[in-house]
DNA sequence: TGCATTATTTGACAAAAGTCATATGCCGTT
DNA sequence: AACGGCATATGACTTTTGTCAAATAATGCA
């Protein structure tokens, strides 16, 4: 404490060290250097040097919030972990998993609007995580913003399948929609294959290979999850792609830990986007609500699928975690 | 804590809000105002309107190390409790009241030579505390000051008398010293007045009535004060001073409560400075050790003796509740 | 839809803070 | 007393920050 220099003025209004009677009128009568200066009767740099002295004495300590910022300091944990573009964590709340779906999902939506530029061709994957974002959107028109289906249709009995997605998020931007008008999933590889040739939907998937920017969620590979109780796939599919080595689905095809694309018996009766098409487009916007899907999550991030990330705290540090 | 400002900008490393985000580039990443506008692509001026919001909302603490500054904000508020010029509190610190004592005689020794300028006169009154500041003062030349002695002559057991302390003094400024040859009491009020009748004399005191600053303590009126112990005083005296209302003594002179002299038995044997004399002069250094003589001490201020004091936290306390 | 109102952003300017080479003062040595 | 080395203080200059009125964008309302 007491430091005892000799530096000493006359007009001191305390006995006090003048660093440290110089810090309180900086800091504390938040008086400008200047003023300080012909208050002590010294120049105002020796006032300089008397506060960078404060500084290096430790008087001073300069805090932020940490309820403002732990979420941010997340993210950039996030971010800087798995090389990402961008990442969004939302505080985890007080309520139950409801609470941190909604807040997520608005944070996405809140979000995606300043991700997008004018010109973008942004593909839309298909899933309920997607379709409440859509809802959330704010109506933002984005000039000359093309809006794709990346997956074929589905009926689900949650009302939403892969072209309300696409249709909603569309609308909510005023953006052109290009939709996949074809089943997600056909009973054999063969009739796939003829659709896949057909004129229309040829080009459909062809435009669908075009799009920069892809907005996505990730599904578990539990028994429970959407891709089992859509109906998509089988639990025996599931097993079997399990035994593969799958983690996660992404746009309704199975990745392994890597993210790399696992085959299997469903692969060829798909329609929409193929994974090696999904990956490095300039922005990959990932929105990930539970803990369930932090596996796949993972996956698709180191896959390369995903630039940018959106979650919740609590997800985000099981994804650091897993890691 | 999300605000859900529409502001926001593409180039954000994270969906945060960005205020949040500007906060901790400033804050956290230390850039500049101009780096951060360029990175986040908006008017520096822009960058100065989030910083001032994010200050609005509370996201950064500035704090001051209190233990480097809790005796100087004691100091300013016993300043402008008493409407002192200054004040000088010492830590308490831990040892026990010895310690506190050489830290007050320290503080005191470091700060009178910055209190005194060419030219000066300097009263110095008699007392161990006196005494040991002198001992304790840096040899430091302040050209053309003269040192006076305020009250007589008087041998102690302790070692100092009124001579040796404005002696002392004098020799660590370099100054000139005029002395007080005469005892502090004498058996008579006709000896005392015949004394001072004496040219000699005469021209001593009355230059000490020139004396622009003083330094001196204050005793308090308990019986085992210096004032009575020293011989100056008997107990019956003291007991007689009390029962007039006297709280302390001031250069062997006692004071009320509101710093008005106390006559008593004692005065017209007295040689030394009056009370009327001493008070509002440019300054009064008053350098007060341990809590007992705190209802004189600020009796002292009261009076308008004291300008400037030098004491602990402790005694600076209890002055601030004493009043 | 058009217009008025309010919030936000911006560029130009002013003020404040930081830097650095030089100057001053201080102390121990010759 | 003169000298060199070290610490501190200063003035002139640069960079950074703050201010403010005007422009622009968002919002509400008839």
């Amino acid at each position: 404490m007491g430091q005892n220099s000799t530096r000493r003025s006359s007009k001191q209004i305390s006995g006090e060290d003048i660093v440290v009677e110089t810090a309180w009128l900086y800091y504390h009568d938040s008086l400008n250097q200047s003023e300080i200066a012909s208050r002590l009767s010294v120049s105002r740099a020796t006032v300089v040097n008397y506060l960078q002295e404060a500084r290096e004495r430790g008087y001073i300590h300069t805090k932020l919030a940490p309820e403002a910022f732990n979420t941010h300091r997340a993210a950039l944990e996030l971010r800087d972990h798995f090389g990402l573009k961008a990442a969004y964590i939302l505080p985890d709340g007080t309520g139950g998993s409801d609470d941190h779906a909604s807040r997520i999902i608005r944070g996405a939506a809140d979000w995606l609007p300043s991700l997008l530029e004018p010109g973008d061709r942004l593909g839309v994957a298909w899933g309920k995580t997607i379709y409440d974002v859509a809802e959330r959107l704010e109506q933002t028109t984005i000039p000359d913003l093309v809006v794709l289906q990346l997956v074929g249709s589905m009926a689900t009995p949650y009302g939403f399948s892969a072209d309300v997605c696409s249709s909603n998020v569309a609308r909510k931007f005023s953006a052109k929609c290009i939709n996949l008008h074809v089943p997600a999933i056909l009973s054999t590889a063969e009739i796939a294959s003829t659709l896949r040739a057909e004129s229309l939907i040829s080009k459909q998937l062809d435009a669908i290979r075009h799009c920069n920017k892809t907005l996505f969620a990730v599904g578990s590979c539990n028994p429970d999850s959407h891709i089992a109780s859509s109906g998509l796939a089988t639990l025996q599919d599931l097993e079997d792609y399990i035994a593969r080595g799958a983690v996660g689905v992404l746009c309704g095809r199975f990745i392994d830990a890597e993210g790399n694309p696992v085959s299997g018996p469903l692969d060829n009766r798909m329609m929409g986007i193929e994974l090696h098409e999904l990956r490095h487009r300039d922005m990959g916007i990932l929105v990930s609500i539970g803990e369930e899907r932090v596996p796949a999550a993972v996956a698709a991030i180191r896959g390369g699928y995903a630039t940018h990330v959106v979650t919740n705290q609590s997800c985000a540090a099981a994804m650091m975690d897993h890691a």
